[in-house]
DNA sequence: GACTAACCGAGACGGTACGTCCCGTCTTAAG
DNA sequence: CTTAAGACGGGACGTACCGTCTCGGTTAGTC
């Protein structure tokens, strides 16, 4: 018996084939729940029925409900705070610890508590979050550091990463423990301290 | 129908009543499972069968999972890391971070990672964690710093809480985001950053 | 560290352990969708949803929904034709037969081509179906033979289990093939066939 | 919203529009997994990737698997029996049986046991499969006793219809049961049966 | 010494969600 | 217009655990 051999035809990218309305509505109703039902009542199933999708279409797109709920955080703009550029890095870093604190008092906040939780269980994921969110904003913050230095305002050599922990440290900690709020006005102690301590090290060189 | 109700006869405790022997072998099978399965893979089925114990006595004496988690590693006397008195703030901060680091890199670090994110999710939970843990923590570097206000290292009207965010953030944020390890470098590093801005912030009085 | 051994105690029988009430809740719901929907649609999860079960207590107990049909019907008397005593081999077997043939136009019918056609995908379903239906209505029919023999209708040295393969043979392909009905007329036509084929088989003799 | 109607511009008949060798491609992979991995295990999404086919070719051609597996059967010529002329009615049909036998120990028979299941289900697809398989038999068994009734083998008035349900039933029920072998002494035995009870009813008359 | 409340092991139960398989329909681009 | 490829909405599968429950057996004061 001969072996039918089919004639090949050209293949369409992957990520063309996809239904981009099936798309959105699985990222807007992970929203929506996430929103009103919180990160624990978020189900696959869930997802799938109010975005009125196959369970099947979900597991073809997506590994886990934390990589859905990574891209649909993402995908809204809000979660990336802008780069602020107001000319002096202590009004540069205010900005932008606002900024992010006041996103991190929304829905967003909530998302992103999570997926830390979420990243504690799954490596995986935990590379994924690391390599499109923290690392991300890290770079921006360095940014922000790295304009100090041309400015004069701290030193060349100063260790960025360890000043970059040093930041969002204490930010993640009161996201995550919730002791004590991520207002106005941590923002400006975080700030004040950090801008102190880099000013005095200058003074000390 | 009547509702019977029985007369308390016994004037044992509560806690005296308790199983010995089943309650400490629940809690040794959760450190063996949390060690050898991982946190997602422990379930209370799993322990009850490990730990040759009916569910009932589990959900008898404790919550959920997190809450035998949490009397497991609190039990183990390593996560509670003694307070040290060395003569100064900075070699007291440098031996008390660098003990807490290098308990955090074993299996109690796994663990204490897994109930803060368990947190993220169980409001109750997150309460009683705040309380039993993290506050504890926070109150013995509290008392390390006003042995240094006595001292004359800091001034007396140093925001200490504030202060306490600005040492446990950073190593919280390794801890949880396994960017970069806590080590005696980091432990140093740490230490030098807040004894330094402490002592400009003295110096400015 | 030592082993916590717990004290052993008796165990209660498996069966014994049964919920009774959803037992017959299963078979019931099981009989119920079968009349109105049909096999095909007849599903595990349709089954605990009508009986008000959870699956799990479905497959603790049935290895598939074929097993539960055959307990179904096996409950029900209907499907245990008794063994007629009418004085002669001839009576008896219209009797059976045309016995057999009503409780075979019903639900019962129904339930039991679908058996069939389930034993043909499933081994162990197969092996189960012979052992407690097919073998146990051959048993009987041979005893109707034995006493026919005993009153010396058909000879000692009959060979009946190929007679009984010619009796059964005949109804089950009607049954599964649908070209003729299962009626009064074809039972006498049966038996008669083959009370005159033994007739002649003794006569040679 | 009108309907668009696309004019015919074809004249090309259906059938020889068909691409012929994925058509054969269908069925021999349909063969291949049937025999390897059994009737349940057979799907339409296997044989599509086995054959290097889309679903839609074999949904726009056939309106179920056992829709498929008869053709593919009824292809091999091995399925249709050929019909004997040996002389004598009981040459005949040993002759036939056995053939039969033979090669429903085969392949085959695995098709045919499924088919005849697959029947019980589908109301649509039994009507298929007894219209170009079953009755196809019944009329070759019946041609054969329309030459034993040429030959003055039997009676002219014989109900042959009821005589191809004494012959085929017994086939068909160790074929779908299992209980015995379809062999070359039960051919034997089912040939001989018959044979005697048509000779006794011609004495009769 | 018997009684009995409380604890204990075992595990059945109703239930939720999982991740997988396959269905039959559909859309797309190539031939 | 057919085809290969495969995404889609959908239904059911069988599994894993959940937290509740009932069942007998065991243990430790109380009467």
């Amino acid at each position: 018996m001969e072996q039918y051999i089919p004639v090949s035809r050209t293949k369409i990218p992957v990520e063309e084939r996809r239904n981009k309305e099936a798309h959105q509505a699985i990222l807007q109703a992970t929203l929506a729940i996430l929103e009103s039902e919180g990160y624990r009542a978020l189900t696959i199933e869930g997802i799938a029925a109010k975005a009125g999708v196959g369970k099947t279409t979900i597991y073809r797109w997506w590994t886990s409900k934390a990589a859905i709920v990574l891209e649909a955080l993402t995908q809204q703009a809000a979660i990336l705070v802008p780069l602020p550029d107001e000319g002096s890095l202590r009004a540069d870093l205010t900005l932008f610890f606002s900024t992010a604190f006041q996103v991190l008092n929304g829905l967003t906040g909530t998302g992103v508590r999570s997926l830390m939780a979420e990243a504690q269980f799954d490596a995986a994921f935990a590379q994924e979050f690391r390599t499109t969110f923290i690392n991300a904003r890290r770079k921006a913050l360095i940014t922000l550091f790295q304009r100090g230095i041309a400015r004069g305002e701290l030193a060349g050599k100063s260790n960025l990463e360890f000043l970059a922990d040093m930041m969002y440290g204490p930010m993640w900690y009161r996201l995550l423990n919730q002791h004590a709020p991520l207002d106005e006005g941590f923002a400006h102690q975080l700030v004040d301290f950090i801008i102190r301590r880099i000013s005095f090290f200058r003074a000390e060189q």
